[in-house]
RNA sequence: GGAUGGAUUCCCGAGUGGCCAAAGGGGACAGACUGUAAAUCUGCUGCAAAUUGCUUCGGUGGUUCGAAUCCACCUCCAUCCA
């Protein structure tokens, strides 16, 4: 079986250009392709797990990935999917995220010995001349064409419009895909469905303008759960790969909690586990579903974290959800400050730890009782500790069945 | 530039002088049930020294005993016209 026919049966192509095409080039390995990165936050997220991932695969088939910074893109934002325009970013900040996708992308993908590349289109979009880019570009564009693109459809009937800054993303994106033709033979780009319609537009310019017909492009499937939004997004914000920003446990603890339904179009779309092996798990049902997501997690913080931190988020999962021993958690340190009359009362230990946001909220989950004290229920709101119960290794405060942590003296 | 309609709490959205911390829905959170799932049911959802007090309805001033609500100016947005 091809690389082709593994993505297809992973679920992960979307759509292509030019199915017979596409097979032939990235099954030889003759494929240069390209995926881009808007370094819109500084650090990638799991969305961008997904393409890194498509990158790893190719690129173990032979293939040359480029991966594609954002740094003149940034500048304007991809209306694409959005509802809001995005907010503009300085220079500064993108190259700052810049460098944070360089240092995490590389712990992905080969760049060795010329094995993948790494570019930034501000090298060539910054510096263009907008007479000149009129004359070269302009005339290969319909405006009738662009406005039927579903995202700027979208984007025009809903609130805040469409600018015309956002309305030239496609351009420049399309400018990339023939720069990156010319300069490297690139053939191939990758992108999200929700690309699909930016990178017709790069294929279309190349065409036109180089009268080459064969840049092929491709989307992967967007992950979406079974209620139909993206996953990787939590009420927070998105789930980060940088472990400063989810940590590994959190990380480990959203692919624990994903529905049933989506376990398995996640183990195949994302995981590198053999096609077998995920077959074999189609047929599990109910609870045995649980094995699935554990294995789901674990192989993921393993991809994202490495094996070590894989180990200790499964590990510390499954002791706080038996109610044993609970040896890695979170600590809390409660300071001389916090304390009044010698003493802090619960709903001071729940709003300063951050297991709540607030002492209303705090009194309003013990009122409800759900707050546990080393796993006894707290129905008082007027409990207090004194400096010695918090001494030593202090105790484990859980707010609901899935918030922990330990509270000691500083 | 002109005309019209808007801006309410996390989101949508009601409220057009006191009965308003502000209906209803969504989401979030907590409880029950479970499998760390879904569905369902219940509670809850501004802050606090908590039968009370304080701060909130785009911004700034004003009218009034009393303003989310009335007036003036300003900011932003949408639609139509140019």
């Amino acid at each position: 079986m091809g690389i082709y026919e593994e993505l297809q049966a992973r679920g992960l192509l979307a759509q292509v250009t030019d199915e017979e095409g596409i097979r032939n080039l990235i099954n030889n390995g003759k494929a240069t392709f390209y995926i881009g990165f808007d370094p819109t936050a500084d650090s990638l997220h799991v969305g961008h797990f997904m393409a890194l991932c498509l990158m790893k695969r190719l690129q173990m088939a032979g293939n040359k990935p480029i991966a594609l910074l954002g740094g003149g893109t940034g500048m304007i934002g991809d209306p694409s999917g959005k509802t809001d325009m995005r907010a503009m970013l300085t220079k500064e900040t993108i190259q700052h995220n810049i460098d944070c996708f360089k240092e995490q992308m590389s712990r992905f993908i080969d760049f060795s010995d010329g094995k993948a590349m790494m570019v930034n289109n501000a090298d060539w979009l910054l510096d263009l001349n907008y007479v000149e880019l009129l004359r070269e570009v302009g005339p290969y564009f319909s405006v009738g064409n662009m406005l039927r693109a579903e995202c700027f459809k979208q984007r025009m009937d809903r609130e805040g419009g469409l600018t015309f800054l956002e309305f030239n993303y496609m351009i420049m994106q399309s400018y990339d895909f023939l720069e990156l033709y010319r300069r490297y033979g690139c053939n191939l780009q990758f992108g999200g469905d929700d690309q699909w319609s930016n990178m017709l537009g790069g294929r279309n310019l190349i065409h036109k303008k180089l009268g080459k017909d064969d840049a092929e492009a491709m989307t992967i499937t967007l992950l979406l759960n079974s209620e139909g939004k993206k996953m990787g997004k939590t009420v927070g914000g998105a789930v980060w790969l940088d472990p400063k920003k989810t940590s590994p446990f959190d990380f480990y603890q959203y692919w624990r909690n994903v529905a049933d339904a989506d376990v398995l179009k996640c183990i195949r779309m994302l995981t590198f586990l053999p096609l077998e092996e995920i077959d074999s798990m189609d047929k599990w049902e109910g609870a045995e579903l649980n094995k699935a997501k554990e294995i789901l997690a674990y192989e993921l913080t393993k991809l994202v974290h490495g094996e070590e931190e894989a180990i200790k988020a499964q590990e510390g999962a499954r002791a706080l959800f038996s109610g044993a021993g609970t040896t890695d958690m979170p600590t809390f340190e409660i300071t001389e400050e916090m304390l009044l009359d010698g003493k802090i009362d619960i709903l001071g230990i729940l709003a300063q730890s951050g297991l709540c946001g607030s002492r209303s909220e705090a009194r309003r989950a013990v009122e409800q009782g759900g707050v546990t004290v080393e796993e006894e229920k707290v129905s008082d709101v007027k409990t207090c500790y004194t400096p010695d119960q918090l001494a030593g290794d202090g105790i484990v405060v859980r707010r609901g069945k899935k918030n922990y942590k330990r509270i000691k003296m500083a």
